[in-house]
DNA sequence: ACATTATGGAATATATATATTACATATAGT
DNA sequence: ACTATATGTAATATATATATTCCATAATGT
């Protein structure tokens, strides 16, 4: 698999909308630590967890994780 | 972790790339039964992998996965 | 000074995404 | 009928996403 590096806004996202990563885990039905790690881009979430969190913040899948490469 | 159910149309995209199952697999260095298993709906990729197919199928995350559920 | 809240980080355990290998079937070409 | 290609499916193995638990720290309020 090869290595692309991806941004994410999910931390400004949930800021936007007023949610501590607690909350956010909370609605989102994780834990804590796994919106912290996905927020400083050391996780690699799967696709039902990024749509869970683009309806929860009323983002899109674009808007929390589109490509940011310098191709 | 809810249960979303996501339609994604990496299937139809694929083909409009005139692309096998195999070569896609081969262009996102995954094997073919990965591609299979995400085009009928019994895979949950992870994130970058949905990047990868996006890149290669020049479509946007919001194109090939995003949300059709009912609310 | 103490308590509370928000966040970061690490160690271990569990669930699951993906690989590997193999077999089956349908279709098209020869 | 045979071969090759494309796809589906299943069993087992491996890598990794996520949970669980715990500790640390910074900020804020009392």
């Amino acid at each position: 698999m090869e290595d692309i590096t991806f941004e994410n806004s999910l931390r400004l996202a949930r800021v936007e909308k007023g949610l501590t990563q607690s909350e956010l885990s909370e609605l989102a039905g994780v834990t804590r630590q796994t919106i912290g790690l996905i927020e400083s881009g050391k996780y690699n979430p799967t696709l039902k967890l990024c749509l869970i969190l683009a309806r929860v913040t009323e983002k899109s899948l674009d808007d929390l994780f589109w490509i940011k490469e310098g191709e």
